[in-house]
DNA sequence: GATGAATGAGAGTTCATTCAT
DNA sequence: AATGAATGAACTCTCATTCAT
């Protein structure tokens, strides 16, 4: 199981070179199953809470046997992370480059179309958004920064797209692209937080749809 | 100290029913120097790390004093939290009734105001955002559930802006007020996160110019 | 219990600074049992073999209490060995001043006397030995040194004697004090090691003649 | 590598029955490999913090393998000392039986002769005597007794010098020869550990001139 | 015969909490 | 009311040993 609704997504663990032996594979494959494992009593538990006996019980596996895949249960959250944030940062990027849009009902479409990305990753396994948007800063100082990091990463993809609203003219010339593509992220976040409180399909369309309206023309009516 | 400079908005401490005896008196500075080392702690070390013996400690009284004041290490935190809420909700909802507000020119002033309230309540103890925003959710699944019902209560304020603006017809008119308050309040989200990155006045005010022209014109250029 | 008889020979136990409080008393009681069963536990399995737990129990504690007295496992055996050395050199220098002695008759005699301490405190409790000559060293590399410390601190007691004896004329003059030091020293281990295999008092009597026999007159035939 | 400047004293490792066949023969040399790289291992690092592990991965063999040819860890550190102890005895006894001596002059020449070869075996390679002297002993009761069964067998063979050396008059003839024995062996003792922490040739040669000195003549000046 | 993946007993250590003083 | 000594559950991590490949 895991976060498997997000795999047809093609995440980067079927882009891995696949190593020769047979023994390899094997372990390669356990690898991954601890991952995911330790994703699952993340999730359930908390970082915290979760003792690395629990996953390798839950896992059928001695728990000595974990240690030999990974140095410590800090390691382990941290592969979790990057597999996580890989998957997402894949997700949204295929097919969807900046390049591909010249006018502004297209990039309409774009956008909607990420948000749908979005929606079917995050709201397929709500355990990824909630993780990463709740659970992982706390978990320690560095990992706050990677949350950020992630943070600021997203910022400049969007801002991509900006900027070449911007130079095809159908965005404002005088966009401050950098701050306005945080804000536009934000906007992502609420998304998010909302569909986890508020699962079903109408709320998450609806903050779609209102995310795209203030994008677009602002809440303001016109002079 | 602490996050003092939070203190001039008249935070929640200052209102509490004033207690009688002097005796009395004494406990409930103590209570709030305990809830006061405490955020300093978790602010610094992370709620994890931070032991009751550390509070104890840094504050000079013995750990089993602690006990006295507060039932466990669960409680404390759901004080602390509390306590930046309330500082925050407090800061924010005065003097910025939206029924202040008749025309958008007045409502484009008062939300600079609160722009600014916020940058100086979150800029001057970055702490505070960092601890709700980053850390507070990872503690456990019910501080989670305080963060998103944290989340909700901020959508909720600034629906009743919005919901006003409609009203009174400045705003538009078919406005989904509920998902569009969500979106600003995402906005405002990644104005704070990025302030954590760079705690200058520039990007501050970058950000809550952005935000404003994304909110009231949207970034597309006019047909 | 623990090495008790060498207890007459007031160890440096009896000559701390003796602390106020009831609490405080008590407290350095708890400390000193926990050497002495923690020696107890080294002497019967061996550093290596010996658990905190083990040492806990047999003196009926929490093992969290051990970690209140000691910073861990390593700081434990430093002080049972502290204690052994002084206990042994308080021994050894009680009444038996080199300037006591102003002939070879009366250095023959200080030497026996010596020698029989010697016998009470090891004989009496073969554990001392056998831990401080035959494991302690094994312990890690820094005890070790601490191990070849201790002989190099003998070997300069031992030094003073002789240098006296040069001094008044009952020694050679051309005596190379310090490794002459170093040998009959060496003659004094063997003699306790000895003991470790054969603890009646007939072989520890013959060896101690034997040494002196050695050390004054040598064992060749006189020309 | 190892204490190889040892091996040049005809160690046991070379009158070992010769294998026959190919097969046979690097099997033993593997075996031989294992023993020398498990000394020093121990040697560098001590008995208890050196795993299988590192004695493989330094050999460049799996640790599988290691239990191939040992039972387990307590195995091979029985096979190390083995192979040090009859190194040393051999070194010792070649050349230098008790027979071949017949007067003073003889004997003290042989026995000078004996210290020159302690100064090349241990002086060439301060890690059998480390280990032998300080580390062993404190692996477990059972080598513990292994060590003083080494000493005890030293004791023997000392012996025998002055027996012989009392049965041809050149020694006195009341001598407590098996006493006397073990005190001139902890002579020796004390020479090698001396040279641990001063490794200089001349601090061997006092010692070994000042062992002979007291040895021979005593200390005491003549009446 | 060689390998190294798997194992789990067991180690040291921490810390929230209790309660006698 | 304040204290801090005592506690033990629970944790992370190591490593000697086994055994299927």
């Amino acid at each position: 199981m895991s976060f498997s609704s997000v795999r047809q997504y093609a995440g980067p663990m079927t882009t891995e070179t696949t190593p020769v032996s047979r023994a390899e594979r094997k372990k390669q494959e356990l690898r991954r199953e601890i991952i995911e494992t330790a994703f699952d009593c993340f999730a359930e538990r908390g970082y915290h809470a979760t003792g690395i006996a629990d996953i390798a019980t839950r896992l059928g596996i001695g728990h000595g046997t974990f240690y030999r895949y990974f140095q410590n249960k800090r390691d382990i959250v941290d592969h979790v992370i990057t597999d996580l944030v890989e998957t997402v940062v894949a997700a949204l990027a295929a097919e969807n480059a900046p390049e591909a849009v010249s006018s502004l009902a297209e990039y309409r479409v774009q956008s909607a179309r990420i948000g749908d990305v979005l929606g079917v990753i995050l709201g397929g396994d709500p355990r990824v958004a909630r993780f990463l948007l709740l659970e992982a800063a706390g978990i320690d100082a560095e990992m706050r920064e990677r949350v950020l990091d992630f943070y600021e990463t997203a910022a400049q993809l969007t801002a991509g797209y900006l900027h070449h609203g911007v130079n095809l003219g159908y965005l404002h010339a005088d966009l401050d692209v950098d701050s306005t593509a945080r804000a536009i992220n934000g906007m992502i976040i609420a998304a998010v937080l909302t569909s986890l409180r508020d699962p079903g399909p109408d709320a998450q369309a609806r903050m779609s749809s209102a995310i795209r309206r203030v994008m677009y023309d602002g809440i303001a009516v016109r002079a």
